[in-house]
DNA sequence: CTGAAAGCGCTTACAG
DNA sequence: CTGAAAGCGCTTACAG
């Protein structure tokens, strides 16, 4: 009971149970363990015995003798983070199976704190580390460097040499720009953050390399910031005044390819609002699939997805083959994003 | 590094220390911990020595003795919680300062998936628990009743005779009509979410109760669902047709106390659809105020704050003092809300 | 003032 | 087939 002051009875030991089996803690522990040779029925009877006591061996003792903790730790600066939750639980889902605990490290921007936590991670003698954050072009306020464990960098900025894993926003750009024009638009515009974001610039790039091998007209994309005001600026700009693509003169957009889907959320409020529809007139496609903004949209957005999640999963199983003596090599792997197609571009022309 | 592969240095232990300073391990246990006995000049000595050798005490050797990990497991169902995330920051704030850490468990809606994670922490003999979710009325898939450690809930349904912290909602829908009443409203509605959810009914119950006290009509509170699509629909009941206050007649809302920000971001949505003002026309208060929607929305949303994160605070300081040995009582501590003013309510009318 | 000994709970060679 | 011994890295009475 959480509240009761009483004396918590001590969990019962090996050596309990050794004693109640009438047999050594040496040979109790290879009982349990399936390790040495002994009569199948004195094995059972010290498993009853274990079974029958609720004996659950002490994993600190365990792991002083191992050499290995069975705990990583997990750093991020993403405190309310949309980003760092998919991750983690990627994470998390891919090591408790293998009996593996994860610290939560909360570093906010904080060195201090980081190194805190770094800290008490390697008191705490973790496995591994798993360096996480709320953008891919950013390091965490902290060294992880040189440390005498493995360190995995997922959705942040790694050091040079290390092993990263970080979504592939080119190709995500790629997918929904294809999407569009596999739906027949002609006059795809770009929306997106700001320039101090190294994916702006990333899938700004694979926007236009589509549009160009397509032999479509490219708009020099507009950048502002990750919000639906700027969506809405930017849906002003877009279809005010003289429209600016470069090759056709003043037509209008009819799909715009949004950075985030907080913009995107803005571009369709604002066509809305200027009697323009979705998807009919203008096509908007969001990036990061934000569940709760792409599913109260007018029309449901269509997102691409960075699968962070699936990210989590994979930089926890690399952690993991790492610890256990796997060797790896360095570098960042760009894992695949993926496009949700909801109501906001469209069927194809034929479709 | 973490791709090298060549074998990683050991930690250096204290046994190095001793020998590199020229003492026994006890000395050196004893000097680097305040204890004992001895010359100014030995203790800094050895002080000295552990800097050099960049000892640190492995921390799973001196949990085996003190019986006490410095460790905490915090469970969550809440996997892409808005309400998680600021009470998970809120608990390793509170712990990582006296070294403790928290590890993460995301126990979903399984049971074996919690029963997994529970066995690990106790396995690794965490010194408390955390429980905490999505929702205030619901327990978490495992039972935590009589465990040999303490447990703490937090924002979900704890066992009875525990020890729980939530977010005292009725104070807080209080906080949301008696800020309408103080501006002057006078016929204020409240759209909530569905009857399932104990909230509804304890928010729902507190802006009747305020209602009362000022004299003022009492609505019947529309319920449906936690979305933006119920917000305007609810206004299509609220403003078309005959209105429905008790006492007045058919006389429409000049005030909305709704009961999350997406309801209210809808509501918005759907006055200024039909050209009624916010907050002129009407005042519009949500409640979470989660930022991300409550400063998008047009215009900027003032609503109720759970202040999560110093739930989170003090269930960890709670929890802390537990494992201290304090007693504390059990019971359902209810911490308060508190309003945060943007602009969808207007000024006081003297203001 | 300092050190040898025992021990936290377990595992793993090594004897018998 | 089973057990005594040594040891993981540390701390804490207890001797000296």
């Amino acid at each position: 009971m959480s509240s009761d002051a009483s004396p918590a009875p001590a969990p019962v030991t090996l050596r309990e149970v050794a004693a109640s089996a009438g047999v050594s803690v040496a040979t109790a522990s290879k009982a349990l363990n399936g390790q040495g040779r002994m009569t199948a029925e004195t094995r059972e009877r010290i498993r009853e015995t274990a079974r029958r006591l609720g004996f659950r061996p002490n994993s600190l003792a365990q792991s002083l003798l191992r050499r290995r903790s069975f705990t990583v730790g997990l750093l991020t600066n993403d405190t309310y983070g949309r980003f760092s939750l998919p991750l983690m639980s990627g994470v998390s889902d891919a090591l408790v199976d293998a009996g593996v605990s994860v610290f939560l490290c909360n570093v906010e921007d904080d060195t201090r704190l980081a190194q805190l936590h770094v800290e008490a991670m390697l008191d705490k003698r973790v496995d591994g580390i798993i360096a996480t954050g709320k953008r891919i072009d950013r390091h965490l306020p902290v060294d992880l460097a040189n440390l005498r464990i493995p360190v995995i960098y997922a959705f942040t900025q790694p050091d040079p040499g290390a092993i990263a894993f970080v979504s592939d926003d080119s190709g995500g750009a790629r997918l929904a720009v294809e999407h569009f024009c596999r739906l027949g638009r002609k006059r795809i515009a770009h929306v997106t953050g700001p320039a101090s974001f190294a994916v702006v610039h990333e899938r700004a790039q694979a926007y236009r390399d589509v549009l160009t091998e397509k032999g479509l007209p490219v708009m020099e994309p507009l950048l502002g910031s990750w919000s639906e005001a700027w969506g809405h600026e930017a849906v002003k700009k877009l279809f005010d005044g003289q429209g600016k693509l470069s090759k056709t003169g003043s037509e209008k957009p009819d799909a715009v390819f949004c950075g985030n889907d907080q913009i995107a959320r803005g571009v369709i409020d604002a066509l809305r609002e200027r009697g323009l529809g979705v998807p009919d007139d203008v096509g908007v496609i969001g990036f990061d699939n934000w569940q709760i903004v792409a599913e109260a949209t007018r029309p449901p957005l269509t997102s691409v997805d960075m699968n962070l999640a699936a990210l989590g999963r994979e930089a926890g199983l690399t952690l993991l083959s790492l610890v256990g003596g796997q060797p790896a090599a360095p570098g960042i792997r760009k894992l695949p994003c993926r496009l949700v197609v909801r109501q906001s571009c469209g069927r194809p022309p034929d479709g």
